[in-house]
DNA sequence: GGATTGCGTGAGGAATCCGTGAGGACGCCC
DNA sequence: GGGCGTCCTCACGGATTCCTCACGCAATCC
């Protein structure tokens, strides 16, 4: 169940928003103030916020600001204003997308669910990725093998691990694997890109010598196979 | 929010293009020159990029090409000339849309619209097409047969049969097919076409010695039947 | 009907690409 | 300063792929 936080001042709008998601599935928690959707947000985890720029107390971009200081969750902003500048300033700040008021029941809802499927929903729907026996953790960024006992992957093999498990089954040529390793396109030198490559076989693979999920395409890149 | 990376060397043009992109919520990454595109792309991931053909530095097919090495994000072309002849060859190298010099800004957006809705939001994209039983993800890079066993494509092989099946029904010239493999139009031995095609179509069709969907013109060339 | 042209298939050497080992450079903690 | 962990380069054996050559066959042209 999808949770959603609803931060709102005006009551009326406010209820009519909850017992809409919740009517549709939504496990929903109310907040009337800039104040109270900040405990809130710390207290429970969310999938998603829904949140009014006209706040009485905290101004809705700071409201973003202090959300997105400590968690990613994906922030549909709603609005009455149709200033550019507040939507352009909301955006930068880390927001998601944007609804003006008024706006139609079913348009917020698709928004809703574009937002918490482009934000991979939260940890509920917790991101282990199984490779074979052992499994990881991208969010807590844990790897335990078969025997329960955990594995350590430096921060290079991390990223290097991270981009293939985000693409399952998908070719990643091995110049996308360096260019989100280093940053720069230039300096393309596949024999450094093997060795992390043989590394993560060594700690996740069972035959690091027979791969079964990281998997090499000669001439292309490299692919994940769940 | 999409992030859209906006090439042109025009000052006056980038800034009106950046302004009004701006102003309908998308998030600008601007660049004046080739290189400068292809940092800023390999820098940070985005959904769709806006690319001008007359760059000062690098060729608009250069960068196109560079991008397409290791991102399948959608490019739209823009481009003051008419000539067929640069629109076929942006478009065969990867990019997705065009739009012809002067263009009224509703287009732009119009098209941009489509290139992002297309593209998933850098999101997985699949690209099936399907050959008969056998089913080919030109994204993932994958070829599974009917049985739902996975087919393995090398490199060259994978761009032969991708330029054809981004054609349906489409002749192409074996010299067309030459040069997009080898890069150079000289030459064109056509013995060394054949011997892909003949591999291909083991691995494709279900009656390798009679072809239904890889199809051979006598004395023209070949042909994609989906 | 004969000759020519173009296509399909097989085999094999050359070139390229990948896996692996060793080892130096750098930053960090004790 | 010493030890440790990580990053990055270089070189070499092995596997995969590329590309050429040669030959049989079908269709077309004269």
């Amino acid at each position: 169940m999808t949770r959603v936080l609803v931060v709102e001042d005006e009551r009326a709008l406010l209820r009519a928003l909850a017992m809409n998601l919740t009517a549709r599935g939504y496990d929903v928690t109310e907040a009337e103030t800039g104040t109270r959707a900040l405990t809130a947000a710390a207290a429970q985890e969310h999938d998603v916020i829904l949140l009014d720029l006209g706040l009485p107390d905290l101004s809705g971009l700071e409201v973003i600001k202090a959300v997105r200081a400590y968690a990613s969750t994906p922030i549909v902003v709603l609005s009455a204003r149709t200033a550019t500048a507040e939507k352009v300033a909301a955006l930068d700040l880390g927001a998601d997308d944007f609804v003006t008021k008024p706006f139609s029941i079913d348009e917020l809802l698709a928004r809703l669910r574009a937002a918490t499927r482009r934000g991979g929903s939260a940890a509920e729907t917790s991101e282990v990725v199984l490779v074979g026996t052992t499994s990881v953790d991208l969010a807590a960024k844990t790897v335990t093998a078969a025997d329960g006992s955990a594995v350590h992957l430096t921060p290079t093999e991390w990223q290097l691990l991270e981009t293939l498990l985000r693409h399952p089954s998908k070719l990643i040529t091995g110049r996308a694997l360096l260019t989100q390793l280093r940053g720069t396109p230039d300096h393309t030198d596949p024999s450094y890109l093997r060795i992390y490559i043989a590394q993560l076989r060594k700690k996740l693979e069972p035959e690091p010598g027979r791969p079964r999920h990281l998997i090499t395409e000669p001439g292309m890149g490299y692919r994940f196979q769940p």
